[in-house]
DNA sequence: TGCCTATTTCCTGTTT
DNA sequence: GAAACAGGAAATAGGC
């Protein structure tokens, strides 16, 4: 494998995925509709049928473009030249591989193909599930292997915006089919993609990944009753401003996303739990919640 | 350009 | 009295 040192990279090594990044795209390609999705649903979109290992040049190229794209990281950032490889050799690459050649999107990129590897997500698109993501990633992967893990800030959007990312299924289908009857909502599957997920993850999808992924986010919200859905805030306010981060909305308070969370309640993503504050309650329209949703 | 969706912001009143 | 809840109304922003 050719490992290039000079790697040009524009964008700093503090930037993160969730970096307000341009969405440019590199004009000979033109991704599908998995822009607003992320790279564990994306994962089955690209070279679906195979392992990483067997994918040709062409099919790591579109892996890359498509990480990228989901990451709204410009792809002009990255000098595509270094990933003239196969999937074996790719697959062969090591973090720090990554790194050198991707710079501070190496780690988002060693993660992609990380979730593809391992949780064999490569294969059918039906057999996958929200569920089957969450509950491959917490039983199978070791936070040893996660590539952030040496930063476990208590925070860190980093780590939560982008280790998460095999978690966020359900953003294919945020904005939930049996609540929306109106005829005008009757499009393609991979138009409903877009034009129910504009703005990337949703306020309850975020919250859904922070109670998956509590190890890495503790205290932040727990599990009242998991196999109800049942959940309940510990610290509202710090919730509320790493929604905010996410959002790049600095002024965005616990009463703020309360008001986004009860009109959930309409649209059956959220169910009321009378009396108990500060407790909220998965809906039949929310989705990858489920410990053996499958 | 207009419409749609998903919030965001502000507000008033109520409940805990 | 403070914090949280409830929900109306309008504004905002991105995608189509």
């Amino acid at each position: 494998m050719v490992l290039h040192s000079g790697c040009s990279m524009s964008i700093p090594a503090t930037v993160s995925a969730e970096s307000q990044l341009p969405a440019s795209w590199s004009p000979h390609y033109n991704c599908p509709d998995v822009s607003m999705v992320t790279p564990g649903y994306a994962g089955r979109l690209w070279s679906q049928d195979l392992h990483p290992q067997y994918w040709s040049k062409y099919q790591v190229w579109e892996w890359l473009q498509q990480t990228l794209d989901m990451h709204q990281i410009d792809a002009t950032s990255i000098p595509f030249s270094n990933f003239d490889l196969e999937g074996r050799q790719l697959c062969s690459m090591t973090y720090q591989d990554f790194t050198r050649l991707a710079g501070s999107i190496g780690p988002i990129l060693y993660q992609s193909l990380a979730d593809l590897k391992w949780t064999g997500q490569y294969g059918s698109a039906d057999m996958f599930t929200p569920g089957d993501i969450k509950t491959e990633l917490d039983a199978d992967l070791p936070c040893s292997i996660l590539p952030f893990k040496e930063e476990p800030s208590f925070y860190s959007t980093s780590e939560l915006f982008e280790i998460k990312t095999p978690f966020q299924p359900s953003a294919m289908m945020a904005s939930p089919a049996p609540s929306s009857p109106d005829p005008k909502r009757s499009h393609s599957r991979s138009h409903q993609v877009k034009k129910h997920n504009p703005r990337g993850t949703h306020l309850w999808e975020f919250i859904r990944d922070i109670l998956l992924n509590p190890e890495r986010n503790p205290g932040l919200i727990k599990w009242e009753d998991r196999s109800e859905g049942v959940f309940r805030f510990l610290k509202s306010e710090a919730v509320a401003q790493l929604w905010g981060k996410k959002k790049n909305n600095s002024s965005m308070t616990y009463e703020k996303l309360s008001r986004a969370m009860r009109y959930y309640y309409k649209r059956e993503i959220l169910e009321r739990v009378d009396g108990r504050r500060l407790v909220y309650k998965f809906g039949r329209n929310a989705r990858g919640w489920r410990e053996t949703e499958k």
